[in-house]
This record gives structure tokens, C-alpha cells and sequence, in this order.
DNA sequence: CAAATAGTGTCTCTAAGACAATATCAC
DNA sequence: GTGATATTGTCTTAGAGACACTATTTG
């Protein structure tokens, strides 16, 4: 009889056929959108990381950072790992979505992706700034749903607009799954996998479970709201969000100023 | 320059080492569990399915059922078809739990899961029965918070006890995390992954989301109600279970019969 | 009839949404 | 003062939990 020694010295793992896997990253940040009008406070618009790919497949084609997993590393590292070297941040938060594993998803073989949900502050990335020798862009993103079980998934950044459209496949465990009808130009399957995540990120903003991380540490309630508001693509009446939220934070004694109407008390996650 | 097609014909993806990829499945049964009083409705005990291993590593502990993944598969058609092999019984529906990548989780090399809950009726499980070759043996769940931020998972079958520890990582996104102290006898960090697993399935069944896949078609409200206090491990009143499932269902025109009470109005999910 | 579950009605309390009213700043 | 946001309070309504009560079956 073999011990166990003897066992794992023999075994040979190369016997099945592997899959190459990687981590793929929707980096998200909530960008303000400073009016003209001093009074005003700035508005919000949700956007997220492509790359424009320098190579083929999908040549000149935009996509989602991320980058393959290497051995001694969990796929949540790798997640990390190529979310800072895409945008010189760490993030606050990732987020698994999902695993995307559909045959042919990839034409260079079989490569299978883990997903992740980066959340990373406009302050962050303000702060460090990226790397601007890759082709590496902010879209704003736009996610509604159209008639029938149809989504319109728009990406803009400047004058680029990718829009892809989807077909709602199910909605369970909170989760959403889609299947691309037309890509709009990112390349893979990323439109299906950018749909799934902001599916994920609405249910969980819900529960305020990853609003704060958008924002730094200091934060008015109206900043939250908006982020909130942002992210689902709803309004509500400040009167009731503050009601809500004021479990999930506490106060500082910090004001802001110079805001040209009443300043805001600061506060702060609990 | 390089066309795609000729980009295709000269991409080598064995240039970067691979991972064996499998999924795992925690496949989960109500089973009840009758009285000896012919008025009683019978209990409930939640089972999880584990496999005695036959060979290394691990070699006589128990184990979740689980394979590799195979080319022209999706990770969930991997999971379905390994429950399918291991029960006969294709699962109502299953859930993902997490993708387990910590370096070391295998001692025979690099080898990440996928992890599935499958969710299956007692009812079907009784039609097929399972395949008696195998040493596969559903084992009654107990789990539950101690003190601190620690969790007691026990499995019993017959006079087998598994007692596995764990502490809480994070609860993030709904989902928590857990690190095993003591495996109890589990192989690998199946403990870890059964323990997810259980924390993602109590967190589902608060939205109805999965409850119903434990029961057959039709089915009465206290069966439903007695699956919903299993799994999260609490109990309502049934006035109020009644007026909170009352959306979710649609009445037949069936009866139970026999029971040595009142019979009960059959229903059907909406 | 007794034991057990099935099913209904009602009270209270809490939380959410709508909305009115007041507070405070920059200009 | 004006225009904007900040903040508080109150009314109404929907839903959850507690509980009392009735209905229906089998042995």
C-alpha cells in the first residue's frame, strides 16, 4: 500500500488538460462633475477603467484590465495586483462577481476569468494618478434597462461611445447573468461581465454594503446619497436617506466650508 | 504586421504555467425525519453530502464531491454534472459560493475551486437513489456561532461526528468568509468552503430565493415554513410566515391527507 | 373528544416615503 | 436678501411580530 509520501511524489497533475485563468477587473469610481454655478453642489457619474488592447485578439478594441494568475498568489491578490498596476491605487474594496468560464469566451484558447469588482475613491486616483503610457481611459457608464428583458450598456469617454446590448438570462441569488446580443465594441465578453458586476453593485448598494468606498474617510451625507443615488439610478428624499444611513455612520466635528449655501457636518463609517 | 489570424496561429498559451481548475460541490437535502406520534408533523435536519476518500492525500477523511473541470465546459455545467454523478439527482438549482485559491489548499499542486451549492429534494433523492459503490454519506449540518467570532460545524452520519472550527474572516457583500482552526476530519478546506457555503444559503433564504428548491412541486406552507427554519436556524410564527410567503405562491386545489390533523392546502411556487 | 396542525383576524410597533418647515452659509 | 443645501419634524402607510381565536382532520 502507498503512503501518503509516496503517493503525492508519483502523482502526476499534468495528466488533465488545464485551463489558463485570469482575474478580470471592473474598476469603478464615481467622478464629480463640477457646474458652473458655484452654488451647486457637483453632480456624479459612475465610471469604469478600459484598455485600449494594443494587441490582437480584439485589436484596438476596449477592454477590462486584468491579467493572468500566477501561481503562489490567491485570485483575490490577483485582483488586487492588477488593479494597481492599472491604476497605481489600491482599492478599497473588490467584489467577486463571478466566474466566466463559457467555452470559446476567448479565442486564444481556453481561459477562464474570475471577475472583481474594484472600488476605488476619485480622491485615490486624483492622488497617484495613473499610468499614461497605456491606452487606459475612464468611461462613464450608463446601465438601463430597455423594453422586453433587454439592457442598453453605454460606455462613453470623450468621443467614444461603445454601446453593447444585452438579454437578461436570469435573475437569482441577488445576482443577474446576461448574454451579449451585441458587444459595441469591447472585446470578449467583457460587456457581459461589466453588466454583471453593475447588477451585483446595485443589490449590494442597497444594503449600503460598498457605498462608503467610493468616497474618502470624511464625507457628507450628501456626498453618500449621491453615491447611492448614482450607483442604483434612483433618487430619494434626503429627509428619509439620512434617516436610513444613520445607523451605518457616525459624526465628526468637522464642517465643510465655502460651499456658497450651509455647510455639512462630516462623518464618518461606523 | 501581424494579421489576427496569423496572431492565433502563433499564440503559445503554454508559455504561462496553469492551474488545475475543479469544481465543489456542497450539495444540501432537507431530509425529515418522522416521529414515533402518528400526529406530528416530522422534523427537519439539513444534510450535506461527503465522500469517504479512497485514496491520497486525505485518504479516509470525508470530502465534498468534485472533479476537474474539462475542456468545453462552463464551471456550472461542471458542478451540475459532478452532482449528477455523485447523487443521480440533477440539482433544482445551484448557487455559487466562491472561488478557493489559497496557495497550499492542495497537496498535490496548484489546483483552484470553483464551489457550488447544489440544492436538492428529498423527494428526488428517494426516486434515484444514489449510487451505493461510492462511500457517500449524507451527514446532518449543524452549524452555529460560539463565543467571539467563532463557528462550530458539526456533520454527523450514524456514529460519524465531524467537529470543525472556524473563525469569522469578514462579512462583506452578504457573504462571510471563514478560516479553519480545526478541520474536524474534513479534507482539504472543504470545512472552510461548507461553512461559506451555509453563510451564503442562510443569507438567500431571507429573500425565499432558494427555500423552494428543497421541496417538491407542491407542497404545503408549514413544509415550506420548517425548510426556511432549518436553514436559518430560527423560528417564526406560522400566522406571520403565511402572510410573508402569501406573495411568492399560488394555491392548488390539492389537499394533504392522512396526517391525524387538519389537512393541509397544497401550493405551488409563483 | 383529544391532539395536533391549518388557517384567520387583529393589535402594536417600526420603518419607509412624502412633505412641510427651519437653519445656515457665500455672494 | 437670494439661492442653494443642510437638517429636523411630522403625517401616513406598509409590513413585521405577537397573540388570540376558529376550523378540520384521525384515532
Amino acid at each position: 500500500m502507498q503512503s501518503e509520501k509516496e503517493f503525492l511524489a508519483s502523482y502526476r497533475i499534468d495528466e488533465y488538460e488545464r485551463p489558463s485563468v485570469t482575474a478580470d477587473i471592473v474598476a469603478l469610481m464615481i467622478r464629480s462633475t463640477r457646474s458652473d454655478n458655484y452654488r451647486l453642489n457637483s453632480a456624479s457619474k459612475l465610471s469604469v477603467l478600459l484598455i485600449k488592447r494594443g494587441e490582437h485578439p480584439f485589436r484596438d478594441h476596449w477592454a477590462l484590465p486584468g491579467g493572468f494568475l500566477v501561481p503562489g498568489e490567491t485570485i483575490e491578490q490577483c485582483a488586487l495586483r492588477e488593479t494597481q498596476e492599472e491604476t497605481n491605487v489600491r482599492p478599497v474594496s473588490i467584489m467577486p462577481v463571478g466566474v466566466f468560464s463559457r467555452p470559446g469566451r476567448d479565442p486564444r484558447g481556453w481561459i477562464i476569468s474570475g471577475a472583481f469588482v474594484s472600488i476605488i475613491s476619485e480622491e485615490s486616483v486624483s492622488q497617484r494618478g495613473q499610468d499614461d503610457a497605456k491606452d487606459a481611459r475612464w468611461f462613464d457608464v450608463e446601465f438601463e434597462r430597455l423594453e422586453g428583458s433587454e439592457y442598453l450598456l453605454r460606455l462613453t469617454c470623450g468621443d467614444v461611445t461603445l454601446n453593447a446590448r444585452l438579454a437578461e438570462n436570469e435573475e437569482r441569488f441577488g445576482r443577474t447573468s446576461f448574454t451579449v446580443k451585441e458587444s459595441g465594441g469591447l472585446a470578449f465578453d467583457h460587456a457581459e461581465i461589466i453588466a454583471a458586476a453593475l447588477s451585483a453593485l446595485r443589490n449590494d448598494a442597497k444594503n449600503f454594503d460598498i457605498i462608503f468606498d467610493f468616497l474618502p474617510e470624511k464625507f457628507t451625507l450628501s456626498q453618500l446619497q449621491r453615491v447611492q443615488e448614482t450607483i442604483m439610478n434612483i433618487s430619494v428624499l434626503p429627509a428619509n436617506f439620512r434617516r436610513k444611513i444613520s445607523g451605518f455612520v457616525t459624526e465628526t466635528d468637522e464642517y465643510t466650508q465655502g460651499e456658497g449655501h450651509r455647510p455639512a457636518k462630516l462623518y464618518r463609517r461606523k
